[in-house]
DNA sequence: GCTGGCACTCGGCCGGTCGGAGTGCCAGGA
DNA sequence: TCCTGGCACTCCGACCGGCCGAGTGCCAGC
């Protein structure tokens, strides 16, 4: 009904103003600002139910209104509409991102994009390898006894890892077992080469099959949790500006568990490429993070993720344009990595 | 003669006390806590003097001492005596580094040892290019006239750059250009390659001459600056730490110039493995370090540095257990490049 | 050349006051 | 039934003035 839908515009109008302007807000400054067609005293009633109902909150006896986390999530949920970039800001994304010359590049460039784009916090993932597709593996003797295994992805992340021999090594064999392990492995995604493993090794030549299974081995071992996903962090200065204001004891702890990379990796290990997520305050498992919002969105062409992207801020922050350039962003970079 | 030799005593005591307490240092205090075996009136009377010489100064009237950049500059070239780290550290050191399994790990762990190590802001940097050698050239088809590059060197630093090739290349060409690109730069350090190029065109026979050239032209362009030299930043939660007093305005530029790298970058040019450079508040070109202090040194085996590694901090800070950890860590990481 | 004493100077803290913004409630009107 | 204007009340934050303490500079004496 008319009354309920007053209601949630007035919700609406807090969060805009709030977001806005950082300042509890009142109700007569709300009645001057937004066309809502009631007296203050109307708007009144209606904050006293949505305090009733948990959606604001006063810092102290008379003062204005502040969304709750329970607020914020209505307004996202129901509340906001999507705000499309703005031509510039399309142009910007292409000028900013084209031009990069290999993978670390295109995350480099993305991270401070997003960061300059939302003026927050802004992470990127590295594709993650257990969905990539295997370019290239590359094998360089070292000593005898030592070979340095190269692996190039679809995606263009390099990996390498030193891969002790079981007995010594010639040219020759280092050749083969390269031409070996290229049939067997290009092309494959690497979750499934776990898969392909044991056949591939009964099946090489026998002076060559224990340094398939070393080599094999140091492969799937690139898939365990630490190295497997790497992250790109960028932006952090904007947690500086305005930090006593948006983040009550400091921004300290949020910058550990930033660094810390396994948080925002666990929270980005959900995401999908079609919908955004976004996670406020304290929905958000970290205690870290209680009091900051998360938005990413998967990047990649197909349906499945390649890796996840997003921004860090307050739980004050305009999540409508935040959304729209995560989401923007991660479209292009999508592109961007398919078609190299 | 004993006039100025206790005057000396009496700025090092400032300095430290300042350091650990991040109070303004008076003389009573001065006398109560140093052994100088002088009263404080003739303590007032050398702090006169040095502030005269423009070693410290007064935040306001009546109240301690401060030391100036000047003095800290004074501090660290004669008054600081070499702190050797404990047996714990230097056991932490080898635990925390040992175990990496590649070149980006080895720097995603040393920068994080460092911030520990030293409560500060750790910066490394990656081995430049042009002082590495070549380990290995590879070459992946990517479609018959675009050839991926890999260039794997022997500090374990990888790059990859996409090649168009001026024709159409098959597999057969593509091992040619191989087996001959590796003949000529595997074991060549980077820096030296520029003149091999031209003999090896020449030499190249007539079919693949266009694309030598292409390749060693990309090799040529992965020394130029932006890419040349990457940044491993690590600890910025440390700024946090107190923040308000260390840095008066904010830390904001502070971490806009870190994440710019080329300041640091700049900075770090200069230094070889030898000798620790410290860069004290003003002493730093750049504005935003206007107020920090910078140590920093070389990495690496021989008498050039591949490299450099750092910390950034406040000036009040503790130069002589800083200098230590960061020698010690980047003498434990030549070598641990070395071997590898 | 060192020392103790002394007057002086500020900055920071404390308590009290005041104004403004905002609220809740109530009675009257559409 | 719902909206509105009015009114009394609350509480934060800014402002002010006084006090205290730490620290200084200077001076006369040893």
């Amino acid at each position: 009904m008319a009354h309920d839908d007053r209601r949630l515009r007035v919700l609406r109008a807090i969060v805009e103003d709030y977001v806005s302007t950082n300042d509890p807000v009142g109700s007569k400054a709300l009645a001057a600002r937004h066309d809502l067609g009631v007296s203050p005293a109307t708007i009144r009633n209606d904050m006293a139910a949505l305090e009733e109902e948990g959606y604001i909150t006063q810092p102290h006896t008379s003062a204005g209104r502040v969304p709750t986390d329970k607020g914020y999530r209505l307004f996202v949920d129901r509340l906001s509409s999507v705000k499309p970039l703005s031509g510039a800001e399309r142009r910007a994304i292409e000028k900013f991102l084209d031009g990069a010359v290999d993978l670390h590049d295109v995350l480099g460039r993305t991270v401070r994009l997003l960061a300059q784009l939302t003026r927050q916090v802004a992470v990127v993932q590295y594709p993650t390898l257990s969905r990539s597709a295997v370019r290239h593996l590359e094998l360089v003797p070292l000593s005898t006894t030592r070979l340095l295994m190269v692996l190039i992805t679809d995606t263009g992340r390099v990996e390498q890892r030193v891969v002790e021999s079981p007995g010594e090594v010639d040219a020759e064999q280092v050749a083969e077992l390269r031409t070996l392990l290229n049939a067997a492995f290009t092309g494959a995604k690497l979750v499934e080469a776990s898969g392909t493993v044991p056949g591939l090794v009964e099946n090489a030549p026998p002076h060559l099959r224990a340094l398939v299974s070393a080599v094999s081995a140091t492969l799937l071992e690139t898939l365990v949790e630490p190295t497997e996903d790497r992250l790109v962090i960028g932006g952090t200065a904007n947690l500086a500006r305005g930090s006593a204001l948006d983040f009550p004891g400091t921004v300290r702890p949020l910058l550990e568990a930033l660094e810390e990379q396994v948080v925002v990796l666990r929270l980005m290990a959900e995401v999908g490429p079609s919908t955004v997520l976004v996670s406020i305050g304290e929905e958000n498992a970290h205690e870290a993070l209680t009091g900051a919002s998360f938005v990413s969105v998967g990047y990649g062409a197909g349906d499945q993720a390649l890796g996840g992207l997003g921004v860090v801020g307050p739980t004050r922050m305009d999540y409508a344009g935040n959304m729209a350039a995560v989401r923007a962003v991660a479209r292009y970079v999508g592109h961007l990595l398919a078609e190299s």
